[in-house]
DNA sequence: GCCGTTTTCGGCCCGACTGTTTTCAGTCG
């Protein structure tokens, strides 16, 4: 039984967490983390990798004993190493490292002194003051890991960037305008464009720190705030109602590039910009570049450019920051001229009251005009998707009617075509036969249906798909939904092979729920030569405006402009679908 | 345990805040 790479992270991170608990060195207990993360973020299968004889030391973070640890696990199902640490370390030890406020110091303390093994005894401890009697601990630490362990039950998963985003920006709006703030941003991974949100950093300029005070008060006693879990006068912490937590940052504006940089991250990234710091002889916080001996003066920075500058770096965009390789290409010259959303100028996946949509073709025609779109494609569901009303095949024809009526009104100030999101059914057979699929102007392949298929058969039933000449795009390829449905287990690699060879474009989609695909499978399958497309797949008008988290994703997957279709100029968007099977 | 214009050993980012301490350890990001 082979492992994915997804379990093998999660053992990887298991190790990490018990080495820590056991006090081991921390680097090594970093290595394993590290090592977890990059294979988290991997986009190529290591079974196939493993097939294939490819060396698992290209992979960032994954040396010689790592990589036997690897291959060990692909080829038993299980780690040795992990079975004796777990045989010494109760699970429920590395439950209790999870809650905010316990390390391991603390849960060796309560195991040590108290005999508590898990969460729940924890719990039971604390409501009962045990745990203030235990050596350094007080009332106080008691009351927060009570707190704590509620929270913990209340918010288990990481948030969609689509509801932490707007949270974000409702906040900082409302500190923007408070007197003496400069600006302020949403940084950290809300900036860099992760699909999910552990927690906001939200980073506000002020001219001088003795007008922070009055912007922290506000920002403590704001009307959704549950509670207060940090309160200094540069930092503070809050937890909303919904869960989320939110940090705010107070900063002098002269010192606005390097806060920004720091609070963006990623810590990886950091990390890597601060070796660069240290290898020029200085040291890097999130105030000042400074010389460690105090004999230069600190440079302060007010925008990131000066940060990147005095490291001998050209800007690079915060979507880029996770340390894959950004930091080399920028030394080289050679960073990617990233996709930007005023390069997108059509949207190739949209749905009407044809079928699951609220507004009209018109309407959305429309409502795409007052966004800027120059073209855009109806695409609706096919008849096998009873539930979302999808089109009969006469329904089809009297939808392309219309369609070229809206398309003709508009008098070429946005052109409008018919198309179809297409059922790749259960069966691996499509919803509609090629002499129809012919006659429209774009045809969308997706998987909505029997979506937990065995590799083979769900990998074998995409590939029939992108096969077929008369279908242009793959939505939402991976069939992913966030933050509760895990991706289809499809083989990437087979998949983005067949794209390439069939000429067929990817989509990444737009809607935040699904960032599908996601920026490191974009990355390779630009690498290996395909295309893609950013779509909204917009059921209503404000749905057209999802369409900059698609742009981020694109951006964090290296994607440039001429490898989306929806930036290219009319014409050549044509000439591209008539050249494929009509 | 990883990694290499410090390359096979010896480093490995750095500060804010909290709570319990009387000067700092633990945790977090």
């Amino acid at each position: 039984m082979s492992l994915s790479n997804r379990e093998i992270a999660d053992i990887f991170e298991t190790v990490s967490d018990m080495l820590q608990l056991k006090g081991e060195n921390v680097h090594r207990v970093l290595a394993y983390r590290n090592a977890s993360e990059s294979i988290r973020a991997w986009p190529r299968d290591l079974r196939t990798m493993q097939r294939e004889g490819a060396s698992f030391n290209d992979i960032p973070n994954i040396g010689d004993t790592l990589s036997e640890k690897i291959i060990e696990m692909l080829d038993t199902g299980k780690l040795q190493f992990y079975d004796k640490l777990a045989a010494e370390v109760p699970k429920g030890m590395i439950d209790m490292m999870h809650i905010n406020g316990v390390g391991p110091k603390k849960a060796q303390r309560f195991y040590k002194e108290l005999g508590i093994h898990n969460v729940q005894e924890l719990e039971q401890a604390a409501r009962e003051g045990k745990l203030r009697d235990v050596s350094g601990m007080g009332a106080k630490t008691e009351a927060n890991i009570l707190a704590a362990i509620e929270a913990l039950s209340r918010q288990t998963t990481r948030t969609p960037l689509g509801v932490a985003y707007p949270i974000a920006q409702s906040i900082l709006e409302r500190l923007l305008a408070m007197p003496n703030v400069l600006q302020g941003v949403a940084a950290g991974s809300i900036r860099r464009g992760r699909p999910t949100i552990g927690d906001v950093d939200l980073l506000v300029a002020v001219t001088s720190m003795d007008e922070a005070p009055p912007i922290m008060e506000a920002f403590v006693k704001m009307d959704e705030v549950e509670r207060i879990l940090g309160n200094g006068p540069t930092k503070s912490s809050v937890e909303l109602h919904s869960g989320l937590q939110i940090d705010l940052r107070i900063l002098a504006q002269e010192r606005w590039g390097t806060a920004l940089a720091y609070f963006t991250g990623s810590q990886a990234h950091n990390i890597r910009m601060r070796g660069l710091a240290l290898d020029k002889g200085l040291s890097l916080n999130e105030h000042e570049f400074s010389d460690p001996q105090g004999e230069k003066e600190p440079i302060l920075c007010a925008t990131e450019e000066d940060v990147y500058a005095a490291v001998g770096l050209p800007y690079i965009a915060p979507e880029l920051r996770e340390d894959r390789g950004e930091i080399e290409a920028a030394q080289q010259g050679k960073l990617p001229k990233l996709i930007t959303l005023e390069d997108i100028h059509a949207d190739l996946h949209m749905h009407t009251t044809w079928s699951d949509g609220g507004l009209t073709v018109r309407e959305m025609a429309e409502a795409a005009l007052e966004r800027g779109r120059k073209f855009i494609v109806i695409t609706d569901h096919s008849r096998s998707l009873g539930m979302v009303g999808g089109l009969t095949i006469e329904q089809l024809w009297e939808q392309q009617a219309e369609i070229r009526q809206v398309d003709a009104d508009m008098n070429g100030k946005i052109r409008v075509f018919h198309g179809t999101e297409m059922e790749i059914k259960g069966d691996g057979t499509l919803d509609y036969p090629d002499d129809v699929l012919e006659k429209l102007d774009f045809v969308i392949a997706s998987l909505h249906v029997s979506l937990r298929q065995p590799r083979e058969q769900i990998t074998e039933r995409l590939i029939n798909a992108v096969n077929n000449p008369h279908v242009d795009l793959i939505g939402h390829p991976r069939g992913q939904y966030i933050p509760d449905r895990e991706p289809a287990d499809l083989d990437m690699d087979a998949v983005f092979a067949a794209a390439k060879d069939s000429g067929i474009a990817l989509e990444i989609n737009a809607n935040p729920r699904r960032l599908d695909l996601e920026a490191d499978y974009a990355r390779l399958a630009v690498e290996l030569g395909c295309l893609l497309a950013i779509n909204t797949d917009a059921h209503a008008a404000d749905n057209m405006d999802l369409m900059h988290y698609g742009v981020s994703t694109a951006r964090r997957g290296w994607v440039e402009a001429k490898s989306v279709l929806n930036t290219w100029p009319l014409e050549k968007f044509l000439d591209w679908v008539q050249k494929r099977g009509r």
